[in-house]
DNA sequence: CTGTATTTTGAGAATCAGAATCAATATCAA
DNA sequence: TTGATATTGATTCTGATTCTCAAAATACAG
């Protein structure tokens, strides 16, 4: 998904986040913007193999860092922390907030939301004197489907 | 709580779990659950610092993060990565499974269960055809009243 | 268009939590 | 007590991420 569909929207987003702070918009930073908004979700160091292996230009690992920080301040990208100890950038930008479930077999990552869970959140805060600003909801297991569970692994979307 | 209280019970526990797996009983390790035992839960450097005060004996890092991964195979305690780098260890054995409220303000973290939540999640992960094994739910935000706020981060605990 | 001030880049060094190494030491079972 | 085996602590290593800084790119005023 997301095949050739323009990136005019996006890049004006950016654009025009740059712009309002005096930073600038560099092709490095336009190249791992539409390669970032081409995936669901992704490691840096992915990223950095995935842009690398098209050599259209040189770029540093630090640079990946940089700009994949940017777009979280910008809204696009979103950092999460799942079991292991890498950074994994989720591409929010067409997304309502979510939750994930996680299987611990072949790291399939689905993304789920549900306002029942989120309504009965908001009372346990209340219950202890808070107010939420975020959350986080993981949940691990693993498919039913063994067998799906493999053909995912192999997918070349991994 | 539990200061002068008797570790008969969790040292039996260790005792018996490394019996089992022909480990032995050292007195670092005897030292570390006894001062894990006496906290909710801690890092491994505030352990290691805690214990290092109190020098009754030396004892290496690498001692105090091994043990603690060992309390955790036995079940004593648990690893929780919050939203920070560094991983925080939960003295669960008087505790049933347990979510986390953690204020962003003064860095309180308050322990709660959902029942109604845990439905709704086995529910979900149903729908999507996986298997539980566990989850991860905290709720990020901040304590109404900011002076009770401020007192807890003061308070001798921290 | 052009010069210049400013930001960004890339390569590698620095960090930091945590794990691995290994010789010296402690434990346990006979 | 002894000897086989596990553990310790000091240190080094690792791997992800950030920092540094000179060189390069960009924006913008003129």
């Amino acid at each position: 998904m997301l095949k050739g569909s323009s990136l005019y929207k996006e890049v004006a987003l950016l654009k025009n986040y740059l712009t309002k702070n005096r930073l600038k918009l560099t092709q490095q930073r336009e190249t791992i913007l539409e390669a970032f908004l081409r995936v669901d979700h992704i490691t840096a160091e992915e990223l950095y193999r995935e842009i690398s292996k098209k050599k259209r230009q040189r770029m540093g690992l630090a640079t990946i860092y940089r700009t994949l920080n940017l777009l979280c301040e910008i809204g696009i990208g979103q950092q999460r922390h799942f079991d292991e100890n890498r950074t994994i950038f989720d591409n929010v930008l067409h997304k309502k907030h979510h939750d994930h479930l996680i299987c611990n077999k072949c790291d399939k990552i689905i993304e789920f939301e549900s306002p029942a869970i989120e309504r009965l959140q908001e009372e346990m805060a209340a219950r202890h004197g808070f107010t939420l600003n975020n959350h986080r909801l993981e949940l691990y297991g693993h498919c039913l489907d063994w067998k799906k569970c493999r053909d995912w692994q192999k997918s070349a979307d991994r």
